[in-house]
DNA sequence: GCTAGCCACTTTTTT
DNA sequence: AGTGGCTAGC
């Protein structure tokens, strides 16, 4: 066999892709891998050897933090297997590929018949969850309570706490939740209904899909049928993870065999989603003996004072782990950082930035803006739009949020699963006279019956609703067929979407995307599942989605920048109440968390990066003081003792003479003039 | 029992 | 700014 892949990786990453293969099933390892270390590619390379050395790709299990991760592992795993095997390898057999949340999914469904579950269980976003949440709320008085109970938000995010990272419900309320601890004991009532309910529905949240397999995975006839399914299991991104996920994992497997986790404890940024680097941390001590180590800490991806100021940030970090990042890559350039007037300037430089770099050659696709929270770029987006350049946004999206889209996904879920009430109490109120009450009635009625949708067809129509109601009856039981289903859904809905919105047609496009997108999905029951648990994550500005081989630029939150990398990067809003986010200051670990978060932005960049601080900027929505301006100051986690890291410099728009400039909004002729000849 | 309209509250990041 | 909850009126 040829394994000439294994030269081009320096020393430490073939130890890593190397350690333990060809002599029986490894032993457990971790890789620290520092940012662009080479790590995608190290995991790559590990399971291609894994292939090439005669394991089963059936018989592995990868495990990553999106879907897109799986996609990208996926693909390098198939061109490595093809060179040193040939083309006909099919790396395709790798089926056990996906995020903790969807491979649960996959099990537990497989498995439902075994374990108390039906197959048809639909899944519940955290909107839905919400909503249920609030249902349990209302059903045990607890809207109408003297003093405020915690929104259902609030008492959903509680939930999902204590059952993520495995604590009992008080020390999670005295410790994030200070301010709901007199609730104890109605959140703990509320909790028993809610996961009552949620069981009495058929319907799991996205908790549900790890705690449930966690559950199976205690049995220990399961464990071993469930873990006995792989020889491998290589979990990306572990700094990542949670508790339960951790559980899950050593369930898998209990001797650490075959096991492979990499991550990096510098860019762990998911500790809201009780994520713990714990789990990185004592992962080697899990097992006897304890499981070797290699780091990855030769940097690939920036140039060197890219990296040095990077380093100088991540250095102020209370209590790290892993070493300092190295490269060979010279530049004399060092980061910038921009002192800008305001926001609108703020968008103005990036722009101008962005165009010169594309005409000195770089496409916009290979650079980004990233900033901390979704609307930090609203500004940005509207100077963009202003000149013309196409741009896509990643993070905080809300397409399957926004109400039309959700009715449309609410039909499709009812008519899969009719005890799922947050579905049916959402499409049966589409019918004008039908409020609450009635729709409660219908769904008492769906409950009783031994067969949901016949129970539908047999329920008397609400009395102020008769004549819309067979109409709905028939639309829903008619839903079969995929992806026709869709189609017919949305004819029925289309006078209702008239009737409800104002911008109707806008929201007629949202709903034709959705329905392409559906068209490339197998079933109902497959597009319903994947699309929550893997949404759509990006949006662009103009309708529809853009073309495979036209540039635009990248927008992203830096949550969902993790594990990209671009040549260009800017980093918005570079202040204190933005990055740390004022919202995030309320503890050590949360002002350590924002640390880190500056930290892998920074990193994303490979040639050059800018970082932009605004001194004056505009708050919306403040409860207090409704609009103001607020004047910021440069993030604390550049201090001044690491400011000769940086290019410090001000920035002021051409011809301003104080008063921003009244510029026309300016014209792309020579764009206007390509589009001419199409 | 439903709807419209008014009021109050929210508050980031995401599977 | 937009959503959700509550109340008054039909």
């Amino acid at each position: 066999m040829d394994t000439a892949y294994l030269d081009k990786l320096n020393e430490n990453q073939r130890a890593a892709v190397t350690h333990g293969v060809g002599e029986g099933v490894p032993p457990a390892l971790l890789v620290i891998a520092g940012a662009g270390s080479g790590k995608t590619n190290t995991l790559a390379h590990r399971v291609a050897h894994l292939l090439v050395n005669g394991a089963d790709p059936r018989r592995i299990l990868l495990m990553t933090f999106s879907r897109r991760a799986a996609t990208e592992l996926t693909r390098r795993v198939e061109r490595i297997t093809g060179a040193a095997m040939g083309s006909g390898y099919a790396a395709e057999a790798l089926t056990w590929a996906g995020t903790f949340h969807g491979i649960g999914a996959r099990i537990l469904r497989e498995n439902a018949e075994g374990i108390g579950l039906t197959p048809d269980f639909t899944i519940h976003d955290r909107e839905d969850s919400a909503d249920l949440m609030n249902l349990c709320r209302h059903g045990l008085g607890l809207s109408q309570t003297e003093t405020r109970f915690p929104a259902k938000g609030t008492c959903l995010s509680i939930y999902s706490r204590a059952v993520n990272a495995e604590e009992p419900l008080a020390e999670v309320l005295t410790r994030h939740f200070p301010w709901c601890n007199a609730w104890e004991a109605q959140l703990k009532q509320l909790f028993g209904n809610y996961v009552r309910a949620k069981q009495e529905q058929n319907v799991l949240d996205y908790d549900d899909l790890l705690l449930a397999w966690a559950q199976v995975m205690s049995d220990d006839a399961f464990a071993a049928h469930i873990g006995g399914q792989w020889d491998h299991v290589l979990i990306d991104e572990y700094q990542d993870t949670n508790k339960l996920q951790s559980r899950i994992l050593m369930a898998l497997k209990p001797d650490g065999r075959g096991l492979t986790v990499v991550g990096d404890d510098a860019q762990s940024i998911y500790a809201f989603r009780a994520a713990t680097v714990r789990n990185i941390l004592d992962f080697p001590q899990s097992f006897q003996p304890a499981a070797d180590v290699v780091t990855l800490d030769r940097n690939y991806r920036s140039t060197k004072p890219i990296l040095a100021a990077a380093n100088a940030v991540i250095g102020q970090a209370r209590e790290r782990f892993t070493k300092d990042l190295w490269s060979d890559r010279e530049s004399a350039e060092k980061p910038k950082l921009v002192t800008v007037a305001n926001e609108a300037d703020q968008a103005r430089h990036v722009a101008d930035r962005v165009l010169a770099a594309r005409e000195e050659g770089l496409r916009l696709k290979e650079q980004a803006v990233l900033f901390r929270t979704s609307s930090h770029s609203g500004p940005l987006e509207v100077e963009l739009t202003r000149r013309n350049v196409p741009f896509v946004k990643f993070g905080g999206l809300k397409f399957l949020d926004s109400a039309h889209v959700k009715d449309m996904l609410a039909m499709l879920r009812f008519a899969q699963n009719p005890r799922d009430r947050v579905a049916g109490f959402r499409v049966l109120q589409l019918i004008p006279g039908v409020g609450p009450v009635a729709a409660g009635r219908v769904l008492d009625a769906i409950d009783i019956a031994p067969d949901p949708l016949a129970g539908l067809e047999a329920v008397d129509a609400p009395p102020r609703a008769a004549a819309d109601w067979p109409g709905l009856v028939e639309t829903l039981c008619g839903l079969k067929g995929w992806p026709d289903a869709i189609g017919r859904a949305r004819a029925w809905y289309d006078p209702h979407l008239e009737r409800l919105h104002e911008d109707a047609d806008s929201r007629r496009g949202d709903l034709l995307q959705l329905e392409a997108i559906a068209a490339g999905y197998p079933s109902r029951e497959r597009f319903l599942t994947e699309l929550t648990l893997d949404p759509p994550e990006a949006t662009s500005a103009q309708a529809g989605v853009p073309l495979q081989d036209e540039d635009y630029l990248i927008l992203s939150t830096i949550h969902s920048a993790k594990g990209q990398e671009w040549k260009s990067v800017h980093v918005l809003n570079v202040v204190d109440g933005c990055i740390p986010s004022d919202l995030g200051t309320g503890s050590t670990d949360e002002i350590e968390e924002e640390r880190r978060l500056l930290y892998v932005a920074m990193t994303r960049a490979k040639d050059s990066l800018s970082l932009t601080v605004p001194l004056r900027f505009h708050v919306t929505q403040q409860t207090r003081n409704g609009d103001r301006h607020l004047y910021a100051i440069r993030t604390r986690f550049i201090p001044k003792e690491i400011l000769g890291a940086f290019d410090a410099f001000a920035w002021r728009p051409d011809g301003a003479g104080g008063a921003p400039s009244p510029a026309p909004a300016r014209i792309d002729v020579a764009a206007r003039m390509r589009e001419m000849w199409g």
